[in-house]
RNA sequence: GGGUGCUUAGCUCAGUGGUAGAGCGCCUCGUUUACACCGAGGAUGUCGGGGGUUCGAAACCCUCAGCGCCCACCA
């Protein structure tokens, strides 16, 4: 007769496309900002667009999703600023890698293809991630969409360089910089990961005889370059060496000993080569010092200029023939193989950075980073969990100055001229630089145009009615592995552009996503997640469900392809029981009956309901979302599902059960719309069947009802339940089947009376007929009884395990609450309520050792 | 080297002073009128080791051990 019913797939087009047209037609994708209440908004993070959905953007808007969801729902004008058509180096080097699938480069093409190949690159690959986000429910405002490259953002980055640059915050100087011989381009600190590397240590003799110096180096090759060697000018083995020359081997240079207070004399032999032009420290060296730069590689990281038949050769070419030749020379003093040191890698590309002397633009961050460090020490802004700002402070603290110009072409060009006398100016929008002048050829750091984000995309520098309203911001949403490539800048540049107002008042952190056994996802381990997959097979609901049960603040979540299916399980389990009450006629017509009106099974999931909604509520507002998913979960499915609907059911099927009806609607209703932002799709269509609604997006959020409380009604199905599972285990314990049906009579209290069908209607317990064998068997839990007339003898060995395994838990429970009872310093110091509740126990295992002696006693002798 | 976490049931993780929890997995029984993507029942942990504070510690302090992440210009 029940025919098993699954919900749909709500990840297949043919049913999330209709609700997501529902909820665009709702207006629900529009900020209302007409709105009198405090506007919410929410600033999401630029993804790297490589053309498909990465579960760590999946985790990043579902949480968003859910807190606009809930926001609106509460009546907030809340927006949530779109990000998705974001400009990066990994954008670039898809194409650059497609094209070189085909034997290309970019300089093959010329800036102008290669910009517009890209441009078709992004539209796909950024059409298509639009696409999939939206399987997510994801509620951003499709209309906003398209920033990066638009005249809206070009507009915001020329005004912010220019008024920077005024500022004397921005400049342009000749320095060491991270360069990548692979993408041929600057870039910045955090962009180079460093990982230990083998390597090797090689000790060189520079000059000869008692003017000799031995200096060890990682990077031999750059030897070639050296303009110096340092010394501490405290170290006594070298004082009569200092202001010397001494003859550089292989290039035959004569380089001064200089002494400088950075050399450690304990590393080593105590003097260090320096080589200005490819290291930062040898270059600060150089400065203090005066010394020559010596360009020796060129940007394909190649040696160049030196003079020496090193020329032409790669850079670890060079490093294993310089080291041949100086130990022809003997000049080789030691030679440490492998030796581990830090090495900084592309983070794109994997390629060994390389220091170079290079001219680029920088912005001077001494002050901006002191005002994004104090937005937080002052608590201007709050970032959530607390636990992760050392982070923050750690970094922003310690900035070094930010390199922001790129040997790229896809990007904001720098909007620099170069006059033909040497004149450099700085174009605003809607400036344009005097006939023959130059442009810069380079582009803008990508995170330079993310920092602007949170005000660009609310059409700043323009005093628009959007920035009025909504900035600033309410709450950013995004991972720590973050916080310093875009938190800190846009922290800058928001209160730098805006004088002093931070661009949100909360960073909220969550984790990283990470395999089913907490590794680090990656694509040579082979265990990255594609949510899309599983959004095919379990749906959207489940993705984002398991998301965000799986979120709790600032740590890592492991996800796998179980939990996915247990948050589909979970879908299914509230479809078929809100079907189920459906069926029954579960309604949200008319008032709710008076509360002390109703059976206490109706006045506790009433009752539970309420406290399920204040909770949830908090957990939601202060980002718990893993807690506010738990109790979620196990309200609908243990208090919902397992109890109320099945101690309801005698009611239902007996036709008794008019405000029961009422009040499974009412309880479904709220739990839908509480729901719904966590489950959006599966929520929309089973609150529209029950309600009638038009959309559950626009219903009111639930509130909790403080006439609901109902601690006495709770206490007493409490109770119901530990007599239910009592002799359900009895039952079990006995190899009674749970369909059969056996007579039994009930002796209880009073307050059970009312509720004793619908027990006897779950336990499958009949009323007693003639020739009811009283004496089979009684259950005693507390002050209820119950005997049962079992037509087989009762299974005796059974019994007395079970008797005695409830024997045993209750003495040793007896004993530990005499212990802490006879504790003189416990009676002294422990709390009044503590002390009661111990005594209490105490009287419950007393009663309860002696009711199951007894039980023992009359049991027969197997 | 600096910063910062973690160590609780087979696995992944909650739990900030009052008798140890969840999900998954495991064992037994079961098509009972929502649901086998299910129901009922069950087993499983001296809460990393050692000290200390406290009437009472998984939780607070010290220490040791192991693991992790972030940052870092030590040749």
């Amino acid at each position: 007769m029940s025919q098993r019913e699954l919900p749909p797939n709500f990840s297949s087009a043919e049913v999330e496309a209709p609700l997501y047209e529902k909820w665009v037609a709702a207006g629900y994708f529009t900020p209302d900002v007409a709105s009198d209440k405090v506007p919410y908004t929410i600033v999401i993070p630029p993804p790297n667009v490589t053309g498909s959905l990465h579960i760590g953007h999946a985790l990043d808007h579902t949480l968003q999703d859910i807190l606009i969801r809930m926001k609106r729902m509460k009546g907030f004008a809340a927006l949530w600023l779109p990000g998705m058509d974001h400009a990066g180096i990994a954008t670039q080097n898809v194409v650059e890698k497609q094209l070189a699938t085909q034997g290309l480069s970019r300089h093959d093409l010329g800036r102008e293809e290669f910009v517009k190949k890209v441009w078709e690159w992004k539209s796909e690959s950024g059409g298509a991630i639009l696409g999939q986000m939206r399987r997510l429910g994801d509620s951003v405002d499709w209309s906003r969409e398209r920033f990066t490259m638009d005249e809206g953002l070009s507009k915001a980055v020329l005004t912010i360089f220019k008024r920077l640059y005024d500022a004397g915050l921005i400049y342009r100087a000749e320095r060491i910089i991270n360069w990548c011989p692979r993408c041929m381009t600057a870039i910045s600190d955090i962009e180079v990961d460093h990982s230990d590397d083998e390597g090797e240590l090689v000790s060189i003799r520079y000059g000869e005889g008692e003017d000799s110096i031995v200096v060890a180096t990682t990077r031999v090759e750059t030897m070639l370059g050296d303009a110096a060697v340092a010394v501490h000018p405290d170290d006594a083995r070298y004082t009569h060496l200092i202001g010397k020359t001494i003859t550089l081997p292989l290039v035959n240079r004569q380089i001064p000993i200089v002494a400088d207070e950075h050399v450690d004399p304990e590393f080593g032999t105590g003097a260090v080569k320096v080589t200005p032009a490819h290291d930062p420290n040898d270059f600060e060296i150089g400065q203090r010092h005066s010394l020559p730069n010596f360009v020796i590689l060129s940007p394909e990281a190649i040696v160049i200029g030196t003079g020496t038949d090193f020329d032409g050769l790669d850079r670890f070419e060079a490093r294993k023939a310089v080291v041949k030749t100086l130990r022809a020379q003997g000049r080789i003093v030691a030679e440490k193989r492998p030796y581990i040191h830090a090495v900084g890698h592309c983070q794109r590309c994997d390629t060994t950075v390389e220091p170079l002397l290079s001219k680029q633009w920088f912005v001077k961050v001494d002050s901006l980073a002191k005002a994004a460090g104090d937005a937080v020490r002052e608590g201007k802004v709050k970032i959530e969990p607390e636990s992760l700002s050392p982070r923050y402070f750690e970094w922003v603290d310690n900035m070094h100055d930010w390199c922001i110009s790129r040997q790229l072409w896809w990007g904001h060009r720098i909007p620099v001229w170069y006059g033909p006398n040497g004149e450099v100016i700085v174009t605003g929008p809607d400036e344009n630089a005097p006939a023959g002048y130059t442009q810069d050829p380079d582009v803008l750091d990508t995170w330079f145009s993310s920092a602007l984000w949170p005000f660009s995309t609310l059409g700043w520098p323009e005093e628009t009615a959007d920035l009025k309203k909504f900035y600033p911001t309410s709450v950013l949403v995004t991972g720590y592995d973050i916080l310093f490539f875009w938190v800190a800048r846009m922290m800058m540049f928001g209160l730098f552009a805006t004088d002093g107002v931070p661009p949100f008042h909360t960073i909220m952190l969550h984790g990283l996503v990470r395999d089913k056994f907490g590794k680090k996802m990656s694509k040579s381990r082979g265990n990255s997640i594609d949510p899309l997959e599983f959004m095919d097979m379990y749906g959207s609901d489940a993705v984002r469900f398991t998301l965000a049960r799986g979120a709790n603040p600032g740590s890592d979540q492991a996800l796998a392809e179980e939990w996915v299916a247990g948050s589909r399980n979970f879908a299914t389990k509230l479809w078929n029981a809100t079907r189920f009450a459906m069926m029954n006629g579960a309604t949200v017509e008319g008032d709710l009956p008076e509360f002390e009106s109703l059976n206490a099974i109706d006045r506790w999931i009433l009752s539970r309901l309420n406290s399920t909604i204040s909770e949830v509520d908090v957990l939601l507002e202060t980002y718990e979302f893993a807690r506010a998913c738990e109790l979620i979960y196990h309200f609908a499915w243990d208090d919902l599902c397992d109890w109320y609907l099945e101690l309801s059911k005698e009611a239902f099927a007996t036709g008794t059960a008019h405000d029961s009806k009422r009040v499974l609607g009412h309880v479904l209703d709220q739990l839908l719309r509480l729901m719904h932002p966590i489950m959006p799709f599966i929520t929309e269509e089973l609150w529209t069947n029950l309600t009638g609604g038009e959309s559950v997006v626009i219903a009111d959020w639930p509130t909790s009802n403080p006439l609901h409380e109902d601690a006495a009604g709770e206490k007493l199905i409490l109770q119901v339940q530990e007599i239910i599972t009592e002799v359900r285990r009895f039952r079990n314990d006995q190899g009674i089947k749970p369909s059969q049906r056996i007579p039994g009579q009930f002796h209880a209290p009073e307050e059970f009376a009312r509720y004793e069908s619908a027990m006897r209607f779950v336990l499958r317990i009949d009323h007693p007929e003639e020739g009811f064998f009283t004496a089979s068997k009684a259950l005693e839990i507390g002050k209820f009884k119950i005997e049962l007339d079992l037509s087989q003898s009762v299974d005796v060995v059974a019994e007395r395990a079970r008797l005695s395994k409830d024997l045993a838990a209750a003495k040793k429970d007896r004993e530990t609450a005499i212990v802490k009872l006879s504790n003189e310093g416990f009676m002294a110091k422990a709390p009044e309520n503590v002390v009661v509740e111990i005594k209490a126990r105490l009287a419950k295992t007393d009663s309860d050792i002696e009711r199951i002696s007894t039980q023992l006693e009359q049991l027969p002798s197997a």
